[in-house]
DNA sequence: CCGAACATGTAACCTGTTACATGATTAC
DNA sequence: GTAATCATGTAACAGGTTACATGTTCGG
């Protein structure tokens, strides 16, 4: 099975005409989501294994700058619909830096707690106008993994916002 | 500053009871997120990093299994709060595994999608459901994570439902 | 012609996983 | 006494990051 690391990278070779390793990396490190850095190191590694196990076809012919014209195999295509359909993978909790720290803010004395929820507040608010801008020029394939994102970024505002509103309001 | 997973071990000490690292390594285990597999070669050389950075105190009296109780050290308990206030970190977006995948989904064959947005919904709402569960006897620390993981499992939720309303009604 | 962007790749380092190894305590 | 659980740790491996190294193409 492959990893969530080869997936994406034949998401962006597949189906988002991310031709050569290159543009892989750039689409990493231009995205929102900090999934991967698109560091050469695992790029470039991870290209040549899905090349060798014959799920991703590399031009022979390269240019003199040494750049591989990249494509799926049927067999890539068939492993990355594989990978998409884990149930257990995709619907897995995994690892969220906010829901990781939420819970230590509430230890905090009252007047810091208002100011961090105001600053996380307007931070989310910035994040959320960057991925709309972001959104722009996307393929309809990102407008998907863009909307999952605002959500989650509105699910914190809410979040947020529920907190500062006890924050203000101890009575109720 | 600390990675994640020497703060969230630094909560585990010094806020939810965990005092050795054989306790830490059970929170991991059986934490409904998936973050971290708490396996014995990552908590067990994390804690020692922690320790020779004097974030963590060791009892050197052990017994004769070499059980160690483990505590927060001030400076511990400052770097913990410090890394709970990186506000770029925390509204990171983050690796998301349904995020990655939904985007192919789309793709698929009509009736197979229909398929697959059925048993994804029934899929969330067992874990929403394993969560609730999960969510009783535990502190309140605990709680505004299993809080927080059931809000993002009813956004995937909504989200699955949004879709199969689509597949069902072609025609609006 | 020179700097920015394009393009590929390697090596050292860090850290997490898996699997293994060891032994103590407790409940039946 | 013996199996499950408690408890700690190491070694081999895998994979990602950073930093470095190299060379090409293109715009001004």
């Amino acid at each position: 099975m492959l990893t969530d690391l080869e997936g994406a990278i034949l998401i962006e070779i597949g189906f988002r005409q991310r031709t050569t390793a290159f543009k892989v990396r750039q689409a990493f490190k231009c995205s929102p989501s900090s999934d991967w850095q698109g560091s050469a190191g695992s790029v470039y590694p991870a290209i040549r294994r899905l090349v060798e196990k014959g799920l991703v076809l590399a031009d022979a012919a390269h240019d003199a700058r040494g750049t591989q014209r990249l494509s799926l195999s049927t067999s890539g295509r068939n492993s990355l619909r594989e990978w998409s359909l884990d149930g257990a993978a995709a619907l897995g909790i995994g690892m969220d830096p906010f829901r990781l720290r939420a819970g230590l803010w509430r230890d905090l004395p009252a007047d810091q707690q208002l100011n961090l929820a105001r600053q996380m507040i307007s931070g989310v608010e910035s994040s959320i106008a960057a991925l709309r801008e972001y959104s722009r020029d996307q393929d309809p394939f990102e407008a998907a993994q863009v909307e999952l994102a605002s959500e989650l970024q509105e699910l914190r505002l809410s979040w947020l916002c529920r907190w500062r509103e006890r924050l203000m309001n101890p009575a109720e």
